[in-house]
DNA sequence: GGGCTGAATAATATCGATATTTTTGGCTGA
DNA sequence: TCAGCCAAAAATATCGATATTATTCAGCCC
């Protein structure tokens, strides 16, 4: 005779507060190097130590935090070496991913990115006028955004890489944020992406996509 | 004044665990989809349930279990499909790598290359001459020539797909020697590409790659 | 003074028990 | 006969307490 309540409300505790965690990891609330004591975050997070460290695994198993055995986790350290790694690979995998993606192409495909791409360009990048104050929904569109483009790649493998690769620099992208802000149209950049994904030029969306990447690594890098 | 011992007596049980699990899943041991309850395992193992929990998360941010929430851990299941794209990913993400393995070539690489090319060759497939029995020496070096081929490639984050996308299909490996061995000499495909590198042609060097993995793709699937 | 030793301290890792949730299986009523 | 429902059983998820391991730091010997 209860209603059914949302899917959230009966989620694990560990789930809960995996989330919670990569969250605050990827937002740059927990910062690099940072030691994560098991006891500090269970007082922080409000719950038991178990859901802490089955999180803590979790997330050590993705990248976000290292674990040293017998002496607890630590969130993953940044470099500027990792960042132009980074950066380096996400070019080589997604300029693979979006030609295999172009080179399968269908129509529903293409309308998928027109429509993201619009969706993206109607919401504003910063909340605020003056200073920069991050936009949830420009961030969760603009992810959908980038991940359309590939998505028709035909490997939910090459897929998750992508994914991975993306919220990593998500991450860069964050930590750079919270020192300085640099106006920038990406716009156009990506803009310039889906007008070579649509006309059907594998090379030149390429290179745009590559030349969007390597700005905003660019950008970072200026800033540390 | 105590001998240091080695690091294995010191691991952590949620570790050792995890390898154990890791190696029985990739071994086929625990078969796909079988469900993975924390008793049975905890009895299996002789561990407390917080090892097995916690390894169980890793293993299912890795991919080798799924997680379903409150409903307990089951083994990641197989398909004809995903074998596919697993090969077809193989052939994409490590054609990448050792196009940029090459481009970046030193006498070192190709030292070590022609090395693990040569202790593999020396080491036998099967332990028995009969029928086939695993040589764990073999899948050692085997992985290692392989891993060797892709480590110069100047990216950590593409060397680890390159990681993951092996041991997803030695498990298929695995699982096919399960039900049939078939008599094959790789020892020529893995020499074919060695020489395409050491004489620095890329795209023969990626064509062997491509065939060597192909032809096990087609193998495995011929067999289920 | 400086490095070493060894308790005291703090933290992690693990266990055993409990609370929740899912699953099972029999019972009822149409 | 069969769907629907409730109680019993089984399993997962979580907690609190304990065992183990790292770290700290004062005292000591050289």
């Amino acid at each position: 005779m209860t209603t059914e309540l949302a899917p959230e409300s009966v989620a694990s505790l560990t789930l809960s507060t995996y989330e919670r965690l990569r969250a605050d990891v990827l937002s740059g609330t927990w910062t690099p190097g940072l030691k994560l004591g098991i006891e500090s975050l269970r007082e922080h997070y409000g719950t038991g130590a178990t859901p802490i460290r089955e999180a803590l695994n979790r997330l050590a198993a993705e990248g976000w935090v290292q674990h040293m055995d017998q002496r607890g986790f630590v969130v993953t350290p940044v470099s500027e070496e990792a960042l132009c790694e980074l950066a380096k690979t996400r070019v080589w995998v997604e300029t693979l991913a979006l030609t295999q993606a172009m080179q399968a192409s269908t129509p529903e495909w293409e309308e998928a990115i027109v429509l993201a791409l619009h969706r993206l360009s109607k919401t504003p990048r910063s909340l605020s006028k003056e200073n920069y104050l991050e936009n949830p929904a420009w961030e969760k569109l603009h992810r959908e955004f980038h991940l359309a483009l590939l998505s028709n790649c035909g490997s939910r493998w090459l897929l998750g890489f992508c994914e991975q690769l993306y919220d990593q620099a998500y991450r860069y992208r964050q930590l750079a944020m919270k020192s300085a802000y640099k106006r920038r149209d990406e716009s156009d950049e990506h803009k310039q992406v889906v007008d070579a994904v649509v006309a059907g030029n594998v090379a030149p969306a390429c290179a745009a996509l590559t030349h969007h990447y390597e700005k905003t690594a660019q950008i970072i890098l200026s800033i540390e």
